[in-house]
DNA sequence: TGCGTCACG
DNA sequence: ACGTACGTGACGCAA
């Protein structure tokens, strides 16, 4: 059997497609790129799927073919080619070959016939072919060996032409369409056929005739005056219409199967015409980011050490890591450059060397940096504590664009029009192809870095300058970097064995659930699969199904609780889940990340990731352990003081969010609550539904906080709803008398939609930005979700501005108070330390007094704190 | 690798 | 009419 595939594309039909299923895309020089843009989207999509081994883009070379001396008017009436399309031509043939694509035209020839013959040709061998056209007439070729794929409404979804897909399809067999033609006709292609005879009847007479020349010889026995007499007078017609509809499959190509192989795309050629044209999505999804890189040379040597030969007062420094993942990686080595020239010392001789320790540590040596943070937390391993540091580029490319979340260095430089490197993915591989290259590549790589550094600085903080931005920068996420390592390298200690013990007991405790959810169901199956539960639960148990997802029927826990009642078994589930996460994820998860030298675990916070300046925590994720249940509270428990008889000690800001929003909003009675202390969430119920303190319920005050977590999250009737559980219309009244109570809040949220709409930005207190392309968009939905965000993103971005200020504020603190407490954590509205007995009453009094001072609102900002002798007895 | 689910603020 | 609450990360499953 033959393994060769070979892949067929008819041009012109596909471009055209292309052209009219896209809207008009222009790059900046007002080319039109949408029909390459399709062209390409639809080339990558099939060469993933069908690896073929063989390509040609079969293209029409002219105006006038063979059909013409057929029939002069063939393809008559046709609107011309709209120039728009025209002119895409050009960028479509350059972008075949530079994906290596064989491409073929023949004077008097459409591409249909080249594919047609080739196909013939290879039909004879026995080889597979594929054949991509959006024109159906090709599905004349399908054959056993050959399959037809016609693209449908768009560009990628194609429907595969089978001689059983025909069949199914039209009654016929593939040469039958070529009879259909003759007889029904095309208007596209001006091909008269059979006046008054359409598909359905062009299908009958053919089931019963077989081909029209066999039509014509048994036409007595036609049913029908009318269309015997139509086709009689157009018995010529027909057979001049079969002929121009039927692909020749003997043209006189120069070229054949063995000229078409195909053996991949020259990345930076195609890289070079998607710049051209500004291909963002397709250049962001490539691990290729200019042939630049492979042209523009950096000056570099390796070094044996780092001496004062080298150092001078002003550098940019880069320690390449085999991954992000800098508590645990290896470290390759380091590289220096001085905006000229590059240094890169191996990692064995890098922080051996006196003179370059030295040199971090001395703070009138400014260092530039790409990641601050991580620099500091290696060297410290290492005894080294840097100081200087006078720029970071991760930093300041996420306060100019906090979208700019990417922590490669390269990604990082493209969007600032900067294609000097590579990225770490293509150096290193990823995956499971994930390898070290030689010591030269990775010099080379992380010198490339150290300069992209250096070069980018400048321009950084101009737009940091413009944008107002550069005290944010410079003097809370700068700092706040330093305190975050410090925090990760510090670590928080972990009992191992009070979480052994729990996981014991939840594995026995699982295991019998386990036993109890399969005698009710029946039989055994894997609860952990949503796909075998949901065929559980309503196929074969029967109960309602509430809701359905892209996949199946939902069987989330909001859904189950609703069936709860109908059968014992829901109950189960949800205590098998609700344990399952407690064992996978935070008892085998947490156990897996203590480190073992130190029995501490050491997350790493991602100061430049989320939109809204918020921090995350991975490795493992520190800011989402349970305590909303008992059960998983206990988690707590696990994590103590890394000193004998110390202390743990954590204290949050209560209701930040909407303390926030009365100050940005100044609406006078969220304001005045606030400055009476009052419990919000009751004092919102009281105003939602208009009765006094004494009369709110639980119910009441339960509703209210759900009005007002929907207020903070960009309010809507519909998810207020499926919140409470309660009718669109009776959410749209809460959060009308919300509304109506709070004017001032209202007017802020038209304001904010309204300004995002004309800036294309939302800020916070501390004039951070995110941009919102998508509040312009004519899709509702996309419009909506920029909406919501535009009203979401200042209150929990300035939330964010608040704490990280107080981190700050709270570490310098402890310094100047001479303390051995040590900030540990932090959980977007709360920080945890460990403290010293003898400090406890010391921090009982700067833990608030810090916190709710870090910035002045025009309402109190309230602190919380509770200690104890583990995180879990912190309440 | 994407999805569903669920833990947190 | 449209179909959604905001922001995260980790796990197991099923392609």
């Amino acid at each position: 059997m033959s393994t060769e595939k070979i892949l067929l594309l008819d041009g012109n039909s596909l471009a055209y497609r292309a052209f009219f299923a896209l809207p008009l895309l222009t790059n900046e020089h007002g080319i039109h790129t949408n029909a390459v843009y399709g062209f390409t989207m639809m080339l990558q999509k099939i060469m993933d799927e069908e690896n073929p081994t063989h390509m040609l883009v079969a293209f029409d070379a002219g105006k006038t073919t063979f059909r013409h001396s057929t029939f002069g008017d063939y393809k008559g009436g046709r609107q011309k080619t709209p120039p728009e399309l025209s002119e895409q031509f050009p960028y479509i043939r350059k972008l075949i070959d530079a994906y290596g694509i064989k491409r073929y035209e023949l004077e008097m020839y459409e591409a249909d016939d080249i594919i047609g013959t080739l196909s013939k040709q290879a039909d004879e061998k026995g080889q597979q072919v594929v054949i991509v056209s959006g024109d159906k007439d090709l599905t004349q070729l399908a054959t056993d060996k050959t399959t037809v794929y016609i693209t449908r409404k768009g560009i990628t979804d194609i429907e595969k032409y089978t001689p059983e897909h025909v069949q199914e399809k039209y009654g016929l067999t593939p040469l039958q369409i070529i009879d259909m033609k003759g007889l029904m006709g095309d208007a596209s292609d001006n091909i008269p056929g059979v006046p008054g005879v359409g598909e359905k009847t062009a299908i009958k007479l053919l089931k019963e005739h077989g081909s029209v020349e066999d039509l014509y010889k048994a036409l007595d026995t036609v049913s029908g005056v009318k269309l015997k007499e139509k086709l009689i007078a157009n018995e010529e017609q027909a057979i001049m219409s079969k002929a121009l509809a039927t692909i020749e499959t003997a043209a006189p190509i120069q070229i054949s199967i063995d000229d078409l192989s195909y053996t991949g795309p020259n990345m930076e050629e195609v890289i070079e015409v998607w710049k051209e044209l500004a291909f963002k999505t397709l250049l962001e999804k490539s691990d290729y980011i200019s042939e630049e890189s492979e042209t523009t040379e950096v000056a570099f040597e390796i070094v044996e050490k780092i001496d004062s030969t080298i150092l001078d007062k002003v550098m940019s420094v880069h320690l390449e890591m085999y991954d992000g993942q800098y508590h645990t990686s290896e470290l390759l080595g380091i590289a220096l450059s001085d905006g000229e020239k590059g240094y890169f010392a191996p990692a064995d001789i890098a922080f051996q060397s006196k003179d370059f320790c030295s040199w971090l540590e001395n703070a009138t040596n400014k260092k530039y940096l790409a990641d601050s943070k991580a620099t500091q937390a290696v060297s410290r391993k290492h005894n080294v504590n840097v100081h200087g540091v006078e720029f970071d580029l991760l930093l300041a490319a996420y306060i100019v664009n906090p979208a700019i979340s990417s922590e490669d260095v390269a990604a990082i430089a493209k969007e600032f029009g900067y294609f000097n490197l590579l990225t770490n993915d293509s150096v290193y591989g990823k995956g499971a192809k994930k390898t070290a290259p030689e010591i030269e590549k990775i010099a080379e790589h992380a010198v490339r870095k150290a300069r992209a550094i250096w070069d980018l600085k400048e321009k950084l903080e101009v737009k940091l300058e413009e944008n107002e931005q550069y005290a944010l920068y410079k003097e809370i996420e700068l700092p706040l970097a330093s305190i975050l390592g410090t925090m990760e390298s510090d670590g928080v200690l972990v009992d191992k064995q009070i979480l052994v013990e729990m996981g014991h007991e939840l594995n026995i405790k699982l295991r019998a659930i386990e036993q109890d959810i399969y005698a009710l169901a029946g039989e055994t199956f894997n609860i952990n699969s949503p796909k075998q539960l949901g065929v559980i639960l309503f196929e074969k148990i029967g109960l309602t199904p509430i809701k359905k997802t892209k996949t199946g029927y939902s069987t989330a826990a909001d859904v189950l609780e609703k069936l709860a009642s109908e059968h014992e078994i829901i109950e189960q589930i949800l205590l098998y889940r609700q344990l399952g996460k407690l064992n996978s994820t935070y008892i085998e998860g947490l156990l897996k990340e203590i480190h073992e030298d130190d029995g501490k675990i050491h997350t790493r916070y991602q100061q430049a990731l989320t939109s809204t300046g918020r921090l995350s925590s991975i490795n493992p994720n520190l800011q989402n352990i349970p305590v909303r249940l008992e059960e998983g509270r206990k988690i707590r428990k696990a994590f103590v003081p890394s000193q004998p008889g110390w202390v743990m000690f954590a204290a949050d800001y209560s209701q930040i969010e909407l303390r926030v929003l009365a100050h940005m909003s100044k609406d006078e009675n969220l304001v005045e609550a606030f400055n009476n202390d009052l419990d919000i969430h009751t004092k919102t119920a009281m105003d939602v539904f208009h009765v006094e303190q004494e009369a709110v319920t639980s119910d009441m005050r339960r509703a209210a906080k759900a009005v007002n977590f929907g207020i903070v999250y960009g309010i809507s009737d519909y998810g207020l709803s499926q919140n409470l559980d309660i009718t669109r219309k009776e959410a749209a009244t809460f959060i009308e008398n919300y509304l109506n109570s709070f004017p001032g809040v209202k007017g802020y949220m038209d304001d904010i939609v309204h300004d995002a709409k004309q800036t294309g930005y939302v800020t916070t207190i501390l004039n951070r930005r995110r941009y919102l392309p998508e509040i312009t968009s004519s899709n509702f939905n996309l419009r909506s979700f920029a909406e919501r965000t535009a009203m979401n993103t200042p209150i929990q971005g300035s939330a964010a501005d608040i704490i990280k200020k107080a981190m700050i504020d709270m570490a310098e603190r402890l310094i100047s108070e001479n303390m051995q407490t040590k900030m540990l954590l932090q959980v977007h509205d709360e920080l945890i330390f460990e403290a010293p007995p003898e400090e406890i009453a010391m921090l009982e009094k700067i833990v608030p007094e810090v916190m709710e001072n870090a910035i002045k609102l025009i309402v109190p900002l309230k602190v919380d704190y509770a200690f104890g002798s583990s995180w879990y007895d912190t309440k």
